[in-house]
DNA sequence: TCCTATAAATGGAACGTTCCAATAAATCAA
DNA sequence: TTGATTTATTGGAACGTTCCATTTATAGGA
C-alpha cells in the first residue's frame, strides 16, 4: 500500500510546496523558518511517511549521534547495571547507545569495533575483552574517535579509564577476613592478563602482608570470571592438604560459584568457609546466604563514563582524566569467623 | 600525527595508482580485478588508515548489514541468554547485531525504534515493552523493514512471532502442582496487557478447571515481572484469610522474589510453599532451593529468531511464519507436596 | 595482418542530506 | 522614493560510496 520507494526530503518539499533546503531546516529545528511554514512541512513529513536518513546526513555533518558500548560479557548482570547507568545520562542527551557484546573474545571484539567504526560512531565506551592486543584500539585512535574504557583497562594505553578503586576494595575485603580470624586465605578467579586482576590481587596481598600472613598461607587460583570458574577454583582449593578457610573472589559471579560448590560438598558458606565477592551486583543481597561484597556503585560508574564521553565529544578531544570510583565493603552473611576461633567460647571484642 | 581528514577511496586510489572504481571493487571482494592489483590496493588501504563509510555506501546499496535487537529489560538475564543465541547465528553471517534497551518504557522504545530506523537497519528483532500501542510498529511496516517479535507479541499485529508454547508450559506447571496435592493455587506477576500473560494464565486456568479446582481457590495477583514484583505478590497473597499453598510465577525473576519473601517470613520455599518459575534461566538451577521452572530453550529461540530474520532479509519479504517453541517442566526442589497432604503419613503412589 | 572475444580497469551519474552563498520579500530609516 | 537592513527561502555543490556503460589492454582465431 505505502509508496514503494522510500520518501526523501524532496518528496516532502514537493508535498509542502517548498524547497528541500527549507525542509532540511525544519528537520533541524532551525529558528529561521516561519512557524506556519514549519507546520506545513511537518504535516507533509507525516503524510509521506518520511524516515530520516542519518547515513546521508553524516556524509555532510561532522558528527553522528551514535555512541557504541562494547562489553565483554552480556550475561554478567554487572554489565547490565553498568549499561543502565549510562543509558540514563545518554537518554537525557537525546542519544541512543548501541550495545554490542564481544563474549570475551578478542576476534569478535575486532569485528564489533570495525562495524561500529564503519557506522560512524561519535564515541565508544568499552570494557575490553581479555586477551585484547595492545594495538586493537590503534585504529580508533588514529581515526580520532573518542574512546573510554570502563571497568577494565589495557596495560600501556593512554585511553581514559573509569573504574573502581580495585586495590582498596580488595584490601578492605582481605582485612575484613583477617579481622574475622582467618589465617589461610585464597584469591579465586580471574586471570593475570587482566590489569584489574593485578590491582585486586595486589590489594589482597598487601593486606595479607601487613597482617603478617605468610606467603605460603595465601593461595591464588586463577580461573574464569564466571560461576563455573568459581566452582572450579573451590574444587582445586579444597583438594589441597591444608585448604584455606576464606576466599576473596574476583567478582560476584565467581563468589556465587564458590558458594554453590560449597553447598554441593555439604559445606555451609559463611559458616564452614568464608567468601567475599566483588562488584556487589543486586543478586548479592538476595543470595542464600547474602553475599558480603565490595560495592563499586556500578550505575554510578556507568553514569560517570557516559558523562566523560559526552564531554570528550563536545570538546572534540580524545583525552580525558581517569576516574577512580570509591568503594566500600558491604558486610552480609557469607563470611563468619574462622572455625578454629569459633570453637573457643568467643568473648566480646574477640579480635584477631 | 595521522592525516587529519579521514581517508576515502579516492585517497586509496591515488596512493595505489588506480581509479576509485577499482578500489570499490576490491573492497567488495569482486573477482574482476587482477590479484596483483588487489594486493596493491589492499596495501594502500592499510597505509592511509582507511575506514569504510557504510553510511555513504548505503546511499547506493539497497541493504545495510545492521540488525537491531530491541529488548525490554536488559537486567533480566533471560534476555542476555536470548541475545547470546542470536549472536551465534548472526556472527556466522558476518553481521554484528546492535542491542538497545527500552527498559519496559514505550516512550523510550519509540525513540529507540526511530533511531534504529534512521540508521537504516536491515531488520529488527524486538521484544516489545509493555504498554506498547498497536500503532508503534506501523512506521516500520510501511517502510518495509522486516521485524520479528521475540517472546512477546502484540494483540492484533501481523508481525511474525518467535515464542515458547506459553499455554502448554503453564498447563504443565499447574498440573504438576495439582499432582503434588495442592488445592489452593496462585498465579503471580505479570500484567494482563501482555499477550504472554494471557497465554500463561490461560494454560494455568485450564489445568485448574480440568482438575476441578474451584475458581475461588485460584488466586491471581498481577505485578511487576521482576524480583520486586514477586515479593509484592507474595505479601498480598499471604495477607489473605485463606492463602494459597503454591504458586506459578510469570517468570523466574518473580519466582526468585517470591522465594526471597518467603524466607524473610521464616518460611521455607518448597516445603512451606511451592513455587514454580517460567523461562528456566541458568540461575534457576543454582538457587537455594533449586527452582522448578518451565524450560523454554532460550538460546534456541534466539537462534530461531535470528534465522527467521535472515531469511526475511534474504527473500526481501516482511512476512514469515510464527514459531512456537517446545517447552518442558524441569522439576527441582522448589515445590514439595501440600503441607496437609504431608502431615498424614504419605504412602507410595500417594496421588492427589 | 585484422577482427572478435575476453579480461581488467575506469569515468560519471546517482544516492539523500547539509550548508553556503544568493535571492526574494518585508521592514525600516532617511 | 531610495537604499540599507533584516527575515525567509532557495539553488547548487559537496560528502563517500556503488554501479552502469565505456574504454583500454590482452589474447585468440582466421
Amino acid at each position: 500500500m505505502a509508496s514503494r520507494a522510500k520518501a526523501t526530503i524532496l518528496d516532502i518539499a514537493r508535498e509542502a510546496g517548498v524547497s528541500k533546503s527549507t525542509v532540511s531546516l525544519v528537520l533541524q529545528g532551525s529558528g529561521l523558518i516561519r512557524p506556519e511554514t514549519a507546520v506545513k512541512v511537518r504535516k507533509a513529513i507525516e503524510d509521506v511517511g518520511y524516515v530520516y536518513n542519518r547515513g546521508a546526513a553524516n556524509l555532510r555533518k561532522a558528527h553522528s549521534n551514535v555512541i557504541g558500548m562494547v562489553i565483554n560479557d552480556l550475561t554478567n548482570p554487572f554489565f547490565a547495571e553498568l549499561a543502565v547507568g549510562m543509558e540514563r545520562v545518554f537518554q537525557s542527551a537525546g542519544i541512543v547507545p548501541f550495545i554490542a557484546n564481544t563474549a570475551e573474545n578478542p576476534v569478535r571484539q575486532e569485528e564489533v569495533l570495525k562495524s561500529l567504526m564503519e557506522q560512524g560512531v561519535a564515541g565508544l565506551i568499552v570494557s575490553p575483552a581479555r586477551g585484547t592486543t595492545p594495538g586493537a584500539f590503534r585504529r580508533l585512535e588514529t581515526a580520532g574517535v573518542p574512546v573510554v574504557f570502563a571497568m577494565r583497562r589495557l596495560p600501556d594505553s593512554r585511553i581514559p579509564v573509569i573504574a573502581p578503586d580495585n586495590h582498596r576494595g580488595a584490601w578492605l575485603a582481605a582485612t575484613h577476613l583477617i579481622g574475622k580470624g582467618h589465617r589461610r586465605l585464597a584469591f579465586f578467579g580471574g586471570t593475570s592478563d587482566l590489569v584489574v586482576y593485578q590491582e585486586r590481587l595486589g590489594g589482597f596481598r598487601e593486606a595479607c602482608d601487613a597482617s603478617g600472613i605468610a606467603r605460603r598461607d595465601v593461595l591464588v587460583v586463577e580461573g574464569e570470571t564466571s560461576r563455573r570458574g568459581g566452582i572450579a577454583c573451590l574444587e582445586t582449593a579444597l583438594a589441597l592438604p591444608e585448604p584455606p578457610t576464606a576466599a576473596l573472589c574476583f567478582n560476584d559471579a565467581v563468589a556465587f560459584g564458590v558458594m554453590l560448590a560449597l553447598r554441593k560438598r555439604g559445606l555451609e558458606p559463611g559458616k564452614d568457609f568464608a567468601v567475599v565477592g566483588f562488584d556487589d551486583v543486586v543478586e548479592a543481597e538476595h543470595y542464600m546466604p547474602a553475599l558480603t561484597s565490595v560495592s563499586v556503585d556500578t550505575p554510578g560508574l556507568g553514569e560517570r563514563a557516559a558523562h566523560v564521553m559526552l564531554k570528550m565529544i563536545q570538546s572534540r578531544t580524545t583525552h580525558a582524566e581517569d576516574h577512580i570510583g570509591a568503594v566500600n565493603l558491604v558486610v552480609r552473611d557469607s563470611c563468619g569467623p574462622d572455625r578454629r576461633t569459633q570453637d573457643r567460647p568467643a568473648g566480646i571484642g574477640d579480635a584477631a
